[in-house]
DNA sequence: GATTTTATTGTAAACGCTTACAACATTTTT
DNA sequence: AAAAATGTTGTAAGCGTTTACAATAAAATC
């Protein structure tokens, strides 16, 4: 069943079927009401690639994310698929896992699939060399590329991101001001924003010139499912004498994984160990006591993201960077 | 930069140049050497639409879930999509919601974009009534469906599921058999596996003569998230009277929320209430002590699934049913 | 070396749509 | 009522591929 086949069984032209499928330009209303009635009795359907062909766009934003099954990220892509489709726009999804060939593989695909922009989640997509994030540069030369989480100047390129830094910083010096004198940072590798959490961290303790050491600022290697792990690793930390009576983390899956050794260890929260989380998700829900954590607006973030993209896609001149605030939701893991 | 571009700085024809593209028919080792060197020095990256036009195929798979936010959901999202891509297509994600009418019109919207198969996510795309479930065997008519964790009988319908029920069943007899008398089943609405899941319990009592009670089956309507929402609604039957000393649910987050409930009420898991969550999630690490979860072995059937699927578009011949045994992972919310 | 067979390449016709432009019909203006 | 303006529709040329078929080149056979 082509447009052929419809503008046949109507008795106009295939231009005028075109015309009523795209709602733009003039249409008799009788006409209209005709092809309508013939689409709707034979379930014509427009082939998307010849449409795609034609227009060069199909509507299509690209998404990727390192990895949906990490909480967080299929929230952001919930949020965005979701806003998406309320604009019309529908989305192909590439997961990448946290390798470099891959990511730029999968913005290759995208772009050969023409995808109108392209949704970056996550700040692991930001790489440490210039020569690294080249790829971003490139693809940015053709279409718009939106980051959530991450921040990357280049034109061409949208960042909406939360400022994980003072997040940290706050929630930190929340704790030194509430009694805190050993806090111990855990954060995970697979993400820039872990380093900019640690830096908001460090600048927490040099304000109140507690100085820095190293060994209280631990990167936890293993992944995000990996609670019983991280639960071992701050046991070790432990084991080797480090003595600590607060942990900020840069993920929720961290801060339960410390409450568990917390609790096996008969180490009581929040009274002798306090703890915080980040992102603020269910987790934060299952812990005894519920877990405080910093929540960084995600839905925010992905509402403002898919507002820029559509902006940037309908020719208007949007921000290149939108920075939201995080605020720590406080539980009864923390005492303040 | 088109394949003609290509041939003309290759000095071949277009037909070569496609033929050095897909591999498929033979070029002379040099001739393909040329091409694919100026290929390479150009950059060059086919326009998919054209080749969808001319394939009618682009390697596409839909996949479509009520919920990316879902744990669950998100983890099959992550592990069929990384099979997919291994296997050379990728996917097109739409996430639905949990109303009918959004998901016939998804369905539609993968259709004209020609993907070669939809796989449905969740057993919440089969609804009660033949009708509503008519959209599934249109579908069917045109391209392969793959279900995962959903029965549903019809040509080119593929499922690969877990026998919820005898999981369910399983594991509520192990309770009966531990001593458990009074046990409460939670589950959620958006899902047929939910009921499925209840038959299995209901079954296990009907095998030990315990009659069954309406208000020992509750259904809670509130979101996957809201493990605040399903601790106060075990408290309301709880306040209501209603005496349990085991409850098994659906979902891991009924769990969680009713250990919540437990810990607020001073009632100890296990001793005083033995708790069974479902899906094995992360969530049955968060929690003191950690949850007694009947796992489904997701990955498994999402290998399972999209081996089917790629056995089914290269024409062989793929059984329409593969079911999986779940099984009742112990830990420290149950006594058995 | 002529003939047959096989490997390689090119030509041209789809694929199903959009849209500029032309043609025609209708309404408005004079 | 003719002329001009406007509204509606049709024609045909793309869009960038794939691929059947034809044409040519190379290899094998006689």
């Amino acid at each position: 069943m082509t447009i052929y086949d419809i503008s046949k069984k109507a008795g106009v032209s295939i231009a005028t079927v075109s015309r009523v499928l795209n709602g733009s330009t003039n249409v008799k209303p009788r006409t209209r009401k005709k092809v309508m009635d013939i689409i709707e009795q034979y379930g014509y359907k427009p082939n998307a690639f010849a449409r795609g062909l034609g227009l060069n766009s199909m509507k299509t934003i690209g998404i990727l994310c390192a990895d949906a099954s990490d909480l967080y990220l299929a929230k952001a892509i919930y949020y965005i698929e979701q806003k998406l489709r309320e604009n019309g726009y529908h989305s192909v999804l590439c997961c990448t896992g946290y390798d470099i060939e891959a990511k730029k593989e999968s913005v290759n695909l995208l772009l050969s699939q023409h995808v109108d922009a392209i949704v970056m989640i996550g700040s692991n997509f930001i790489m440490n060399t210039p020569e690294d994030n080249q790829y971003i540069k490139d693809a940015a030369a053709t279409v718009p590329i939106m980051l959530l989480n991450a921040d990357f100047d280049c034109n061409n390129v949208y960042c909406t991101l939360c400022d994980d830094y003072k997040a940290t910083q706050d929630a930190t010096e929340q704790l030194i001001n509430g009694g805190a004198k050993d806090i111990l940072y855990l954060y995970n590798s697979n993400s820039y924003s872990g380093l900019k959490k640690l830096a908001g961290f460090q600048n927490a303790l040099l304000t109140h010139d507690i100085p820095l050491k190293k060994q209280f600022m631990q990167c936890f290697k293993g992944s995000h499912e990996d609670i019983d792990g991280v639960k071992g690793f701050v046991e070790s930390l432990h084991a080797k004498g480090l003595k600590f009576d607060a942990i900020v983390t840069s993920d929720d899956f961290l801060a339960v994984g410390s409450m568990n050794f917390a609790r096996a260890n008969h180490i009581k929260v929040p009274s002798e160990l306090q703890v915080i989380g980040y992102n603020n998700s269910i987790l934060s829900h299952c812990s005894e006591p519920e877990l405080s954590s910093i929540d960084n607006r995600l839905e925010d973030m992905c509402i403002q993201l898919v507002k820029t993209l559509i902006g940037t896609l309908t020719q208007n001149e949007m921000p290149q960077k939108t920075i939201f605030s995080g605020e720590l939701i406080k539980r009864g893991s923390t005492r303040i």
